[in-house]
DNA sequence: CGAGCGAGTGGAAACGTTTCCAGTGGCGAG
DNA sequence: CTCGCCACTGGAAACGTTTCCACTCGCTCG
């Protein structure tokens, strides 16, 4: 029923000093008779070292953490995996929290952690404000961040070429001999919506796709399946031609949530994957490998950005004064069922 | 380049004591003129209070912690996000840490909230030794067990009934016209896979089930799709009769992922879902809903378990000595497509 | 008109550590 | 024998807060 023993109750029972016993269970100089010594009177007593009172006086807490937006989109749980094992062997907690959609939420968190309960931050913000960036140069401890900035601004940063990503899911399909290929993406308010809506524009005119590329685009309200499903049947049901056949073959979506979400709008439709729809996902998560049929996915490696994100932190924390890296990770296709089919000759209207 | 200011900066600008400032600034009895000078002088340092200092002057930190042991698991996301709803009404931070599967770094994770990184804890193991429950018992701040513990342990808890819940499963099966139902389970030395199997033997005879219970049941080495499907791939090899059909109809697994994987297994095996074998999972994650086919899914009621956990978190930070609770939540059962050979819109029973 | 009160203030202690600094004693070298 | 070095120790300061306590001052009330 007593309070929780201190230090001091261990030097008493030891019969040192505060400072002897401090040193004796820190492994500072010491005798060996005063470190047994305080080392049984610590165990007797149950003693647990007050972290707060260790982290004020140190000036650190051995914490780190890491903000996402959303803790519900698998892609997170892998990227977290991966910083979990890293920073785990540099004697280091991970702290997770989920911001929510709302950037003012996320710009409070980065102020907050002048208030020192972490002493390093991996971030992956969807929404990337002119705020926010000022929040994150300025901010009280080391910044890594898991996304797209400006060019101009100096910050530990890993990336991934999403553009790119979506223009090897295009190329896929097209090679698969689809040629009305539709784009599912997510909030254009979003990095992830921009950067991947250039890479659809730009692979759309590449290949020479008809019709023009912005009327096969569909914005869903956010990286969710239930968004994805909604968007999928309002784009899908757009595209029929006079007689009621669908006039798109095939679609990528900016996810893998988004792309679950289309095919279950194309099985409702009626429709066939892959068949009559072939869906492409992007972020090659758990999901992709076990969905039915199996997901066609650009991987756009979030162990691996994971991993590197929290080397760079580490790195960062132990030399404050290097300069910033910019990591890219390429993304890379994972064929699946949900694109695989006989080649369907060019110009067969379904 | 100067360091953080700290409350002594704000004072000596603004002309106060010490005192005064911290006053000032938490709302204690100080004059107008006071509170101006001080809020003044601290927004133009851009002073941010150190949590630190705060916390171990106050002897509380304003964070909760939460601790599973697979943050993969959708289950978790579900209660997480219930949690965090309640605690941030409250002013509480949420921090999630996932302990992986070692009982010891669980133990360990409990012990060290002596350390006062947290005033509270939320904690679902999946393995419950007699040492973590010693552990938990004399926890250095409350914590809230979602599981379930042995009778006689005095501790706010928050259980499901999953025995029942297998029972509703097996019952639907049965309305449905299975007679062979083989049972999908993840490990034995976890709780939930101890109930589970009770429930399944007591539904087994409950309804006069042949064979034998014993043999129609595959233990997977965790609960993760992987390990679902090759369990499953081995249940349901081991149950051709002699002619090489299956012998079974039907299979209940102990929780969502085992079930997908139960699906993939019996997809690769040339089966149909659900004609030649209904699936049953359980926990009702986002991800029953969305599978295809949809997942029919005993419902633990996750969100509800993590609201009445937050809760209860609360109601103890705020009267210690109140009696300790036990909340039970009931399964409910969710039928989808996967156990229904005609094709009906998905709704809830019972 | 004096006592008493309440609002407001500043000094200082405290939370539980780590670590600087000044000692103490023992012991080898000169 | 004495000096200096070394290993070890204890006192005390410090980290940045909050809050107890004592004090001043202007008012009101009897």
């Amino acid at each position: 029923m007593s309070a929780r023993p201190t230090l001091i109750h261990v030097a008493e029972l030891a019969g040192v000093s505060l400072a002897s016993a401090s040193r004796a269970l820190n492994g500072m100089v010491a005798s060996p008779e005063t470190v047994a010594k305080v080392r049984a009177a610590a165990l007797s007593l149950g003693y647990i070292p007050d972290a707060t009172a260790r982290s004020l006086k140190l000036g650190h807490s051995l914490q780190l953490a890491f903000a996402v937006d959303d803790v519900g989109n698998p892609v997170y749980v892998e990227m977290m995996r991966a910083i979990e094992t890293v920073v785990r062997g540099s004697g280091y907690r991970l702290q997770v929290s989920s911001t929510g959609t709302d950037p003012a939420e996320t710009v409070d968190l980065v102020r907050s952690l002048a208030r020192g309960y972490a002493d390093g931050l991996v971030i992956s913000p969807l929404r990337v404000t002119d705020e926010l960036i000022v929040e994150l140069k300025r901010a009280a401890v080391p910044v890594v961040v898991v996304g797209t900035l400006p060019d101009t601004v100096q910050l530990d940063t890993v990336q991934t070429d999403s553009a790119r990503g979506v223009g090897l899911a295009v190329a896929h399909l097209v090679e698969s001999g689809r040629r009305r290929i539709g784009f599912l993406n997510g909030p254009l308010d979003t990095t992830p919506g921009m950067s991947r809506r250039r890479g659809f524009v730009e692979a759309y005119a590449a290949h020479q796709l008809a019709p023009a590329a912005g009327s096969v685009q569909e914005v869903a309200a956010d990286f969710t399946v239930a968004a994805g499903r909604r968007a999928a049947l309002d784009l899908l049901s757009r595209h029929r031609d006079a007689r009621g056949a669908l006039a798109l073959d095939a679609l990528v979506a900016a996810n893998d949530l988004l792309a679950v979400g289309a095919i279950h709008a194309a099985l409702e439709l009626g429709l066939q994957v892959p068949e009559d729809l072939a869906v492409v996902g992007m972020d090659d998560t758990e999901l992709a490998g076990f969905f039915n049929p199996g997901l066609t996915s650009v991987s756009l490696g979030s162990a691996e950005r994971g991993r590197h994100a929290a080397e760079l932190l580490l790195a960062r924390l132990s030399d404050p004064a290097r300069p910033t890296r910019r990591i890219v990770v390429q993304p890379t296709l994972v064929v699946r069922a949900s694109t695989q089919t006989d080649p369907t000759p060019e110009g067969t209207v379904r």
